[in-house]
DNA sequence: GTGTTTACCGAACATTCGGTCAGCTGACAA
DNA sequence: TTGTCAGCTGACCGAATGTTCGGTAAACAC
C-alpha cells in the first residue's frame, strides 16, 4: 500500500517551506529588496521551480501578512480581551500580543515593516489599523477607569506602549534571549510600574 | 553688480532640495522601492537632471545616514553626556535624542530602516551599533549606582527604552501632535514613572 | 556680440526584474 | 513495458532598473 508520506516527494520542498524561506529573506533583505533568484538561491532551487509551488511573489508576502494579522485578530476575540476590567484587559493584551510577535516573529516583523507600495501591502495596513484602533479603545477605557496615570494623553500611551512592543521584534532572537513570558514580564514591569528605583 | 543669490538660478534645485525631497520618497515607499524615475517624479525633473547635482541613488542614501548619525554622536559628545551621575546623564540623552529624532525626523526615520544591504548600509549600521554601545553602558552603570530597578536585565532596559524612543519615527507628525519636548516628557514619565496610577 | 557656464532634456545603455513555457526526469501504477 | 504525473530545469520574454551621454536653451561675463 504505501501510504504516501504526502510531504517526502522531490526535494521536499512544498508551498509552506517556500514561505518560510521566503519571510526570512525578505526580512534580512526587505521585501523589495529580495529578487526571486535571491529566494532561489535560498531556497537551493532555480527560479521557475519556486512558481510550481506558489504563485508569485507579491502572493508570498499577502500569505506571510495575512499569517501575523490572523493571530493578532484571534486574540483580540477572546473573552479575555472583551471583558473585565480595562486594566486587565490591557495588560492581557500586551501580554498576548508579545507571545504572537515571538511564535510568530518573522511574519511580524514583515507586517511591521510594510508601507502600503502595493494592494497587498494596503490591505494589511487596513487591518493593522483596526488592530490599532482597538488597543487604542481599550487605553482609553483604562484611563477613563482611573487606572492610568491622567496625564499622558491615551492615543500617545497607546503609540509608546505598542511600539515598545513592536520594538522586539529588532532585535529578539529565539536562541538567545528569555522567553515570551519572561519579556512580557519585563514589559508589562517598566510600562506600568516604571524604570526608577523608589 | 547684480549680487549672485547663488541659489535661485533655473529651477531652483540643489543638492541639498533634492537630498530632502529623495528622503521623504524614501521614507514613503522605502529606499529599495523607491525608482530614480520615481524621485524625478516627485521633484518635476527627469532622471537625468538628477544626475547633474548628486552622484547617485547610493550616495544620496548614504549622505542622509550620515545626517541622522552625526546629529547622535555630536549629541554624545556633550558634556552632559559624559560627566555626573548615571540616571541624569540617562535621562539627558534619552530627552536629546527625541529632539533631535524630531528635528531630523525623516533622516532618522531612514536610519531606523537600514538593513545593509549594500557597503553604505552596512558602514551606518556599525555606527548605530557603536551608539548603541554607549547608551548600554549607560544604562548598566545607572542600574550599578542603584537608581535603575535590579529585577530587569540592563541589555533588555536598554533596548525596549531606544525601542520606545524610535518608535515615534512609526507615526510622527511635526504638524499635528506636539513638540519634541512634551514628547520627551511623556517618554521619561513613563518609561521611569510608570503608567499606573498609584 | 561672443564665449562660457549652469541646469537641464531625451535617448540610449547594460543589467536585472518578475514571470512564462516547453520539455525533461525519475518514481510509481497497472 | 508502458503510461502517468509531480517536481523540476533552462531558455527566454517584456518591462523596469540605475546610469551615461550628446545635445541645448537660457543666463551670465566681458
Amino acid at each position: 500500500m504505501t501510504t504516501t508520506p504526502a510531504r517526502q516527494r522531490g526535494r521536499g520542498h512544498d508551498p509552506e517551506s517556500v514561505l518560510h524561506t521566503a519571510v526570512t529573506v525578505f526580512n534580512e533583505r526587505g521585501y523589495d529588496g529580495t529578487s526571486m533568484e535571491d529566494l532561489a538561491r535560498a531556497l537551493g532551487m532555480t527560479k521557475s521551480a519556486i512558481y510550481y509551488h506558489v504563485p508569485g511573489k507579491e502572493q508570498l508576502l499577502g500569505r506571510a501578512l495575512d499569517r501575523a494579522l490572523d493571530g493578532l485578530f484571534t486574540m483580540i476575540a477572546d473573552p479575555m480581551a472583551v471583558s473585565g476590567p480595562a486594566i486587565t484587559r490591557l495588560e492581557w493584551v500586551v501580554r498576548r500580543s508579545v507571545s504572537i510577535l515571538v511564535e510568530r516573529l518573522p511574519y511580524v516583523t514583515l507586517l511591521l515593516r510594510v508601507r502600503g507600495n502595493s494592494a497587498t501591502e494596503q490591505h494589511a495596513l487596513e487591518r493593522r489599523r483596526e488592530f490599532d484602533r482597538f488597543v487604542s479603545h481599550l487605553v482609553k477605557e483604562a484611563a477613563a477607569e482611573g487606572h492610568i496615570r491622567p496625564d499622558v494623553d491615551p492615543a500617545l500611551v497607546t503609540r509608546l506602549l505598542f511600539g515598545t512592543v513592536n520594538s522586539i521584534t529588532e532585535w529578539y532572537q529565539p536562541s538567545r534571549g528569555g522567553s515570551a513570558d519572561e519579556l512580557a514580564d519585563a514589559i508589562l514591569t517598566i510600562a506600568f510600574d516604571g524604570l526608577r528605583t523608589r
